[in-house]
DNA sequence: CGGTTGTCTTGACTTTGTCAAAACAACCGA
DNA sequence: TCGGTTGTTTTGACAAAGTCAAGACAACCG
């Protein structure tokens, strides 16, 4: 009986030669290391990536971030005062929550009504190719602890 | 007759007054710095400050700019593969339209319909304080001289 | 299985920004 | 008007995040 693990890592091969990448260990451990819904920098990444193969380098960890990014398998976020973050929801234009005490992110839906809503009022002649929202409050736990921003 | 300048130096001194800060010559040049519309980085900041005031620092215009920004008389923005970026409007949470290929950056008025649109459709319990939207796109130079992204 | 091409390692370097201590300047009150 | 106090600026070291380039190495194709 073949095991999830085995599983996981030849559907991550298999989306790897779809892009028409290389199938590297440095990348498959990068995929390892996301799970649903997280938000990872380049050193938490890094950190992960290391566990399994610990003489990944760091330049590796930007690299295969780059190049799954570039092929659309990750996504690049960068929220203001944080390193980039990646992601393995791609491919919808979701939004992103970001606590502004503890800096945790979260993803969020399209929002409501979308396509009406951000049409911006004055487009200066751009051509535009994509909206991104990012909201800040506080959030659960920084709230109830009383943070203040 | 007063002039025009001294009129200006003047405006931004009682503002500065007003926030409580001290007035200097470094914060009289920053404000000078800035021209409507503009959306300079610390280093342009710097270069503009030091024609007038040749000795000034760079950790002093570093300095200025945090106290405007935390005084409300500039605000900072942060796009993605950008350093921060500051501007003299503030107060009206505008959004921005930024080139995807020069990094120009232009200002749009607040998105049709805000109030209604930009609540996001799960807030996972975040005390939500506000929405940033930044539109990416091709400038109308940009998009004219073929650049494609 | 060998050659080609793309990936990874190594290490220097750049950019953007922060920290801390001492020199200095603005502002308040006498 | 003149000090004194407090906040600002200078100086210089440092840190975080990321880039660049050259050579070693591994994946894939035939």
């Amino acid at each position: 009986m073949t095991s999830n693990a085995t599983d996981e890592r030849e559907r991550a091969a298999a989306r790897l030669r779809g892009a028409g990448l290389k199938v590297t260990e440095s990348r498959l451990a990068v995929f390892d290391a996301f799970h649903a819904g997280e938000h990872l920098d380049a050193d938490d990444v890094h950190t992960r990536v290391a566990e399994l193969l610990p003489t990944t380098s760091r330049q590796a960890v930007y690299g295969v971030l780059g190049a799954l990014t570039d092929a659309g398998l990750l996504r690049r976020i960068e929220p203001a005062g944080s390193p980039a973050l990646y992601e393995t929801r791609t491919g919808d234009n979701h939004h992103h929550l970001v606590c502004t005490s503890c800096g945790k992110v979260f993803d969020v839906g399209c929002v409501v009504g979308e396509a009406a809503c951000l049409t911006p009022s004055e487009t200066h002649g751009f051509r535009i190719a994509t909206a991104e929202v990012t909201f800040w409050g506080l959030c659960p736990e920084c709230s109830a602890s009383g943070a203040l921003s």
